[in-house]
This record gives structure tokens, sequence and C-alpha cells, in this order.
DNA sequence: CGGGATCCGACTAGATACTG
DNA sequence: CAGTATCTAGTCGGATCCCG
């Protein structure tokens, strides 16, 4: 198994250790949500309130965390403009914008599943 | 959003619903081992305790339920032979064999990630 | 507007023991 | 060998309230 030689040093990463590549590319955007807005912001920056609106069946709790999440792992980049009322845009880094094919292959195979699926 | 338009009608899959092909995706294989598991069923057919010996730090009964998942979802053929001992073999699908593309992806993908990640 | 803090119920996963 | 059953601890996510 070859992958199994190239990742023989235990990877690591947020406190936990990972064999395989698959491993830490599920805990990065594995979350119920995060590839999700990965996708989304993909597309265009958007502000918190626009994520809401997306993502109307999550709790802001929840959209919060997983958008911190992603911007302590480098892939979501936050700004923040110091006004009254606040006003806070997200936007994906150049490292985010790098996982992008995988999201676009699990959203077609996804859908083909789906379709497949209804079928049988 | 030109996905959006071809999503337009919801995608079901087990009683639950998604706009995206990303969440079916996520929902059949974002589990904390099913990646993985699909991982080492492409490159073998393995019995078990194969994969026991695997995944060393999983229990046997989130091993057992983490399969059937996949053998109720279409991505893993489980055939049993009638001998004692038992013996329980694990493959893929034909279905199962076509998201290995993105396994792969993600593998090299989370590779590179916690390569970067160590050198900042 | 865009959060944080806290509480609590629901679900998940581990430990252990038993079985065909 | 390849599971199942039961019980329990731990985690996750929702609801609610508060804040700059």
């Amino acid at each position: 198994m070859q992958q199994n030689q190239a990742t023989a040093e235990l990877m690591t990463l947020r406190d936990r250790e990972y064999k395989c590549g698959i491993d830490v590319t599920l805990a990065l955007v594995g979350g119920k949500w995060k590839a999700s807005i990965l996708w989304h912001l993909a597309q265009e920056t958007m502000r918190f309130s626009d994520l809401q609106r997306q993502f109307s069946d999550t709790t802001r709790k929840m959209l919060t965390q997983q958008l911190r999440e992603l911007e302590t792992d480098g892939l979501v980049h936050r700004k923040v403009y110091p006004q009254v009322p606040p006003k806070v845009e997200y936007s994906l880094t150049d490292q985010g914008r790098t996982i992008f094919p995988i999201l676009e292959l699990m959203c077609d195979w996804g859908r083909n599943y789906a379709q497949a699926g209804n079928q049988a």
C-alpha cells in the first residue's frame, strides 16, 4: 500500500493525530455544514447575515462555531468592519480555495448517487 | 448560482432531504471512519478481522455499524461464508468504486494541508 | 448586526458481557 | 470469527439570554 508508506509519519492537527490525509480532510470539512459553507463562499464573499439566510435551518451558534473553526484552520478569512452596526464579511483564503475541486466532485457524485438511488 | 438551479428539486436519502450533492456525499462517507474504510477496501477485499486490525482504535460495534450503513447505502458488499468459524469478506460494490477519485483527492489534499500547516 | 455564555435534552460512542 | 445487547459516559446541538 503506497499511501501507507507515504504517510508513515503521523500527521498532527489540532492536537490530534491522523494516519491518512483523508482523515485530515474530513476533520477540516467533514462537519455538518462546513463543506457547504466553503462551497457558498467559493462563489461570493458573504456577510454573516447572508450565511444565516442560506443556512436558515442552522442556529447562529453553530454557524459561528463552524466559521470560527474554518478560520482557525486557515480556510476562511473573517473581515470585521469597525463600525456600528457591525459588519463582518467571510471569504475563502487562498488555501480555502484549493479545496474547491474536491467540493465540485462531491457535489456531482452526490447528485448522481441521489438520482441513481431514486431510480432503483 | 448554477448548482442551485440544478438542485432545485430536493434530494431525498434515507428519510432526509438535501439541498446539495455535497451534503449527500458527506452523509454517506462523512462518518468518522467511512471514507477510510472505503479507501482500504478499494485496495483489497478484507475480512472483518482485517478491518479491526487496520482500525485498532475503533470498537467492533462502531466498525460493524459503519459497515452496515455502507452496505445499506450500496457502497460496500458483504459476503458471508456459511462455515464455522464464520468468515465475512467486505469489498466495494461498483457504486462504491465510483467514489475513489474523491478519496484520492481528499488524501492528497489532506497530506498537503498537514505538511503546509506544520511548516507555518 | 454579529456575536458570546450558559443550560439542558438528545444523540453518539465506548465498555463490557454474551452468542451462533 | 463476527458479531449483538445493554448500559453508561461523553459530546453535540438547540434554546435562551446577554453584550458591544
